[in-house]
DNA sequence: AAATAATACCTTGCATTGTATAATACCTTG
DNA sequence: CAAGGTATTATACAATGCAAGGTATTATTT
């Protein structure tokens, strides 16, 4: 798969799964790579950018199958910007279409 | 306009529009920008990518209305990865979609 | 003629973000 | 305690879009 198709839509990816329901780390790479292929190197990194920039929150939780989860929790700037990504996501693929579509319209 | 949904597609959209018509870089920029704001750093880098992976060819022709231009034609190569790519890219968007309407459909 | 603007091309350094790889740590099972 | 699955984190790297700046040609204005 396209390494730069990817970029900047994981980020969507992980907040759309987090408006659903709180997830850990690791889950989200389970759920995400099921579709996409990604690895751990990735989401990591990328909630640690969602958490600095205050569109998530984290809380550990023990469990039962090994390490203790550190779960993600959707801010409301956060729920603010998935809806905005998706909106410009949706915009944006739009676009290309119709590019891809018909080139004599982009006169 | 979100920089990351951007990377690669770019080179799709140059691609697409090539497979029209040959065009001069300036020509593309001004073309793809009515769409996507793109500047002119952006498309010659990669359009000098697109050529070192010997998917166009260039030739010079003169201009009345100004400096010489350098119009970009595609390769067979071009033309195939033309295809693969928004294949790919097609896919890539479904696979997203899917994302962003059913998330309980990622168990 | 000189200055300005429009067209057209190109380069450089930077920021962002995905990847590979590895290290660390916890827990269960044998 | 060793092995293996679960879970988090750090580091070095690669790809690509962008802003800013530069060159050259032609036409227009001063």
């Amino acid at each position: 798969m396209n390494i730069q198709f990817k970029k900047g839509v994981l980020e969507l990816c992980a907040l759309a799964l987090l408006t659903k329901k709180d997830c850990y780390g690791y889950e989200l790479v389970n759920k995400i790579s099921k579709s996409i292929s990604i690895s751990e190197g990735t989401i990591y990194p990328l909630l640690r950018r969602l958490k600095d920039d205050g569109y998530v929150k984290t809380y550990l939780q023990e469990s039962s199958e090994g390490a203790p989860r550190k779960y993600y929790k959707l801010t409301e700037a956060g729920r603010k910007v998935e809806k905005e990504l998706k909106e410009e996501w949706l915009v944006f693929v739009k676009k290309i279409k119709k590019f891809l579509e018909g080139g004599e319209k982009n006169e």
